[in-house]
DNA sequence: TATTGTTATACTCTATAACTATA
DNA sequence: TATAGTTATAGAGTATAACAATA
């Protein structure tokens, strides 16, 4: 992969003296352009180890939530029910997670728990390190405070 | 389409008790949490003009720049040119832009200037109004200048 | 050689409907 | 009837490679 852009344009705002008045005005399109090449610069640090945004999130659900079912795992993340299980297949068909009928209450056979064998856990934290270090890359030109208002307020959203 | 969230969990930052302690700490996931619902909600405002968010950005960049080739427009957008072309086109099909083989200098040959005809800035001028309305439906948590404080964050990634 | 536009292709993520098995 | 998981499918967005025409 290797995706490190093609596009041009180093800033974020106003390119060359192209007007872009109507869009800069919008958060929705801000927010478009930011998550967009970081999400690309996320899957640059993962690559080699043949993990995907998506998987690393459940990976670390699951981890912060051992047993939890996959509709529960999947709400959190935002993720459909009907999206998460071929990742939940995959993954466990690469024993980074184990799923068994077994439920927290043990007596709903509809529901599957979730739970992470010494792979899974090994990979995730191989995973967070990468991570740790891309966040750092990626935000270089935000202050420390400013990170943190910047999380409070996309959380507002 | 009609896509109002399917996923359960309204709030953004931890869901019903459950931990989200790694992801919560990382400003990408929580892009990515805000701007995908943006999205969504993006889609539906403009519902029933058989519109996407890139077509609308697109015709917003050629109107504030009439004259401008595919290349440079999309390197403003940050969509890249292979990808541009085929939007280009269809947008043409319906007629709302026009793309002639005259570049600006009259003499680069390979360039295509696009402009928008009337039926394009009428298009332009729906969404513009409907987008409005729905940054406000959005963004509705937020101050006046924490909208500002957002923006100008954002953009610095 | 480099660049504009084009085509074709592949991949990720998301949305929806329909199905099963349980409840 | 309602829910957990599954499957299949469709769509949007993005990335890459290769090509023709032009510079």
């Amino acid at each position: 992969m290797a995706a490190a852009s093609i596009l041009e344009p180093t800033n974020n705002t106003t390119s060359g003296g192209s007007s872009r008045e109507f869009l800069d005005s919008f958060v929705g399109d801000a927010l478009r352009r930011a998550s967009t090449p970081m999400m690309t610069d996320f899957a640059d640090a993962i690559h080699g180890t043949d993990m995907r945004p998506t998987f690393v999130s459940i990976l670390s659900i699951v981890d912060e939530n051992p047993g939890i079912n996959q509709g529960a795992g999947g709400a959190i993340l935002g993720i459909a029910r009907a999206n998460i299980a071929p990742l939940a297949s995959e993954h466990e068909n690469r024993k980074f997670l184990r799923r068994t009928p077994d439920d927290p209450d043990d007596n709903d056979r509809r529901a599957i728990s979730i739970v992470l064998p010494p792979a899974g856990k090994a990979m995730l934290a191989d995973c967070k390190a990468r991570i740790k270090t891309h966040e750092k890359r990626i935000l270089k030109r935000l202050t420390a405070a400013e990170r943190t208002t910047l999380l409070r307020l996309v959380r507002k959203i």
